[in-house]
DNA sequence: TTGAAAGCGCTAACAA
DNA sequence: TTGTTAGCGCTTTCAA
């Protein structure tokens, strides 16, 4: 059985077409209420669901919007993303059209294409990590950038606001009383906004609250990993008792996850020995650790959720062109408390785990 | 400017807009070189882009697909299969539209009216998962399941092959000389469908092996986490030292996390003491444990890829009707060895890790 | 080898 | 209050 037409429907119902599709849409005003109850229920009655396509290319909207990123698979943070613009699109009866280019440029030209063929009504240029990315020619006015600036601005965006919740964190482990507080970095070849963003937000907390910042104690991992966080503390712990911080905060979780491993090995306990604060609030690795690790939340279905609004036009973008700062939601675990009355007393250099 | 049209390029180029239609569609079986030729420029000189709507009205065919989806955010897998589908559905030159129902039945079925009313060509239905499901009512025939099987079948699904799974990794523990294996179970209100599958390999392994199941090493943790593997694998370590196991096959990664936290905990060493395989492949998790896990690998990217294949029709589903079940890599890490000679030797019952 | 014309299913002027 | 009609941009017979 083929699908139903508006004008089975019409037939049905002993209208004209333009009837059914006024009722369908909503334009009832001067339709009487009788007929409406006749287009409706023969609409039920042969299961007639409008045809998108054809609307679409009569009224050049489609109801759909276009999200072009280049990488869906290797982020654990895709997901609340993507979530977060597809909720967002659903609710404002708008469909969610997912390209992935690998990071290939020329994918990501076609993808371009492909989805201007499409007529999206919107379209969303998202990175999987807070970057700068350079804007690919043929990008539609009013695309919206999500987790990601372009670099010679003239589109709207959404990034974390990095460098504020780099200051929550420090206020956190300043706020418990430390005064020796160490920055967990990372040094990558392309060292990523974020990190940079978050060290300036450390910095800040630090003046505010008349600390005069140790480079000592700005140590840096070379990989975004525990290895990277482990040995990164490691010359941490190496300092002289009376210099060793009393709190760390990290770069991220996964590196605060180092961290710990590093701490444990030396017989330091959390939060009693040391304060640990990380970032991005990454399931699976900051609600399993060993006491469970405070945070900053990287608020990516909601970054999901703006740039969809954005593009909709539902919401309004910053007025002054720049990218709209995503507040990072602090979240409160077991890894902070107050710094030990005295420094630190390790039980010793051996690691305890290899009896 | 308004979008170039197919009529634009034909005024551009001299001719008809059948010809250039019938050029920029490849048919040009019987048109001049020169006329493709002077075709092919005017379309780029007016930056053409055929208009997709159009021509899915036109020839009933939208080259899109639909992927539903009961919840893309809360899995750290959802982008693995994903990016499996979109990849294969661009290789065919498809767009992938994607719809998260949030589990809740009705925005389900206003997702499906909005994918038919799209005139996607085919539709998947896709679980995060492994589960049977109930297919919603007015799912179009040929719809794809991924990850999950209708429960009263008749559509074409792929799921992961739990079975083989267990038994392979049941299997690298016994070709390390293990006997006594015990298997760290998850025991939820609903019990997963691969829990079950992965005992069932387990067992046949045994029994291949010519090893009595001992039901005190099948122990069961109350929920998939960290937590769950801990208390299940203190069970475990209770046992009188000629009864415990030498080697855990654990539910999923997370699980066995917690059992590496209590083997540390009583002193015993991994692989020296005890050998762990874990399930999934999880990132962030597998990889990180110290020693990394030996796992089984979720395919997810390929159940993802083999699911729009089908969808497309590109690719045959089984004829017997049953799910396809797809292979789980073996991922070899460090966490396997050989059985200690003698029983293991705990350190003792205290914590190491608080001293 | 190319062009004319019809029509996919819908919406929106405009007419009645 | 409802119907008639044109046309969105494309593909595809069919005719030339």
């Amino acid at each position: 059985m083929a699908r139903a037409r508006i004008s089975d429907v019409a037939a049905a119902a002993g209208v004209s077409t333009s009837t059914v599709s006024l009722v369908m849409n909503g334009r009832v005003a001067r339709i009487s209420p009788a007929t409406q109850d006749r287009v409706r229920e023969a609409a039920a009655s042969v299961g007639y669901t409008p045809n998108s396509v054809a609307r679409g290319l009569r009224t050049q909207r489609t109801r759909t919007i276009g999200l072009i990123s280049d990488q869906i698979a290797t982020t654990p943070f895709a997901g609340r993303m993507l979530a977060g613009a597809q909720d967002a699109a659903r609710e404002h009866g708008h469909l969610l059209i997912l390209v992935d280019t690998v990071g290939d440029p020329d994918v990501e030209a076609e993808a371009l294409r492909a989805l201007a063929g499409q007529q999206v009504d919107g379209m969303i240029y998202a990175a999987m990590w807070h970057r700068v990315v350079q804007a690919p020619a043929g990008l539609p006015d009013g695309t919206v950038f999500l987790d990601c600036r372009p670099a010679a601005g003239g589109f709207p965006a959404v990034v974390p606001d990095d460098r504020a919740g780099g200051r929550d964190a420090v206020r956190l482990l300043v706020e418990a009383g430390h005064r020796r507080i160490a920055y967990v970095d990372l040094d990558e070849p392309e060292r990523p906004v974020a990190s940079g963003l978050r060290h300036e937000g450390y910095l800040e907390v630090l003046a505010e609250a008349g600390i005069e910042p140790d480079p000592a104690l700005h140590v840096c991992g070379a990989e975004s990993s525990a290895a990277g966080g482990r040995a990164a503390a490691a010359q941490l712990f190496d300092m002289p008792a009376d210099r060793r911080p009393t709190a760390i905060f990290c770069f991220n979780d996964r590196m605060a996850a180092g961290v710990y491993v590093a701490a444990h090995r030396r017989g330091l306990d959390i939060p009693r020995d040391l304060s640990i604060v990380g970032y991005d609030d990454q399931q699976l690795v900051a609600g399993e650790l060993d006491p469970p690790l405070t945070t900053i939340a990287l608020p990516h279905y909601e970054m999901g959720r703006w740039a969809t609004e954005v593009a909709l036009g539902v919401r309004e973008p910053p007025d002054d062109g720049q990218p709209y700062l995503m507040p990072c939601p602090i979240v409160r675990r077991d890894s902070v408390g107050p710094p030990p009355a005295a420094a630190p007393t390790p039980a010793g250099g051996e690691p305890l785990t290899t009896p």
